[in-house]
DNA sequence: CGTGTTTGACCGGCGC
DNA sequence: GCGCCGGTCAAACACG
């Protein structure tokens, strides 16, 4: 049992909006801000704040647990938390300025199921290769659903829509969160609560810093659960990861 | 040499 | 007030 997630039982897909009256003050600046400062430093971080970051979780069925999603990640730390023997690795965007983290854990029921969390926005155009080496000089300023890149390897390529051009100046931050807060959340303890979207075929677009959050199902929504119907067969465009995408507050 | 990973310790928040 | 747990940092290490 543990948290089964049962996209089967529970509605799957239901927008949540939990609490998006609020949502919005994104700050676009520097979300994070370290908070401690243990050497005798004084704590410059005089107002509270409300981390609200947009968090997307995505869930993958992969052997691999590293979604490659074009950006660079440096690990900073792994965790092994309760109601999971499993460890979580806690990653950060290598981009210098990029706030952006993410959390890689696997599924306690389900070996296959990799769970990563995003949170914050990148600030910056995808680094393109990986060890390309090149400059950015491709580094699409797509706006929206472009390029699912898989490394011929067995990194799961996923797009998750960002760079701030796609916003050029309205910073105003509307509500312009992911709304694709779909739900299914469990109310347990040792369990986790979260709310997910299943693209299905993994196809999923999220522009996480902007207007747009666009998630592309490719196919109808499918009733499994983590199901690999993912056809581990083929060198596809897209590897082994079908991933539902999951929202939180 | 540079970059990224590993690992232990520490801190802060939350629940009891 | 205490203890537990999650999250992050920083030093050391490994690899390219």
């Amino acid at each position: 049992m543990a948290h089964s997630i049962e996209p089967n039982s529970t509605a799957d897909i239901s927008p949540v909006t939990a609490n998006d009256d609020n949502l919005d003050e994104i700050e676009d600046d520097d979300p994070f801000s370290k908070r401690r400062k243990m050497d005798g430093g004084i704590d410059i971080t005089p107002v509270v704040k409300p981390i609200r970051e947009p968090r997307v979780v995505v869930q993958t069925v992969s052997e691999v647990d590293i979604l490659d999603d074009g950006y660079r990640w440096r690990k900073y730390g792994q965790k092994v938390v309760r109601g999971n023997p499993n460890p979580r690795s806690y990653y950060k965007c290598t981009n210098a300025g990029c706030p952006v983290r993410k959390h890689v854990e696997r599924a306690s029921h389900d070996p296959k199921a990799v769970i990563t969390t995003y949170e914050g926005k990148h600030n910056h155009d995808v680094p393109t290769a990986k060890t390309g080496s090149h400059d950015t000089a491709g580094a699409v300023a797509m706006c929206g659903p472009s390029r699912i890149r898989s490394e011929e390897n067995d990194a799961i390529s996923l797009d998750l829509g960002v760079g701030i051009s796609s916003v050029p100046e309205h910073a105003s931050n509307e509500h312009q969160q992911l709304h694709s807060e779909l739900v299914q959340s469990r109310p347990q303890t040792g369990g986790s609560s979260f709310k997910f979207v299943q693209p299905t075929m993994m196809a999923y677009y999220g522009a996480l810093n902007g207007s747009m959050n666009q998630y592309v199902s490719r196919e109808n929504p499918s009733e499994g659960r983590g199901v690999e119907i993912t056809p581990l067969n083929h060198s596809y465009a897209f590897p082994q990861s079908m991933g539902r995408i999951l929202t939180g507050p």
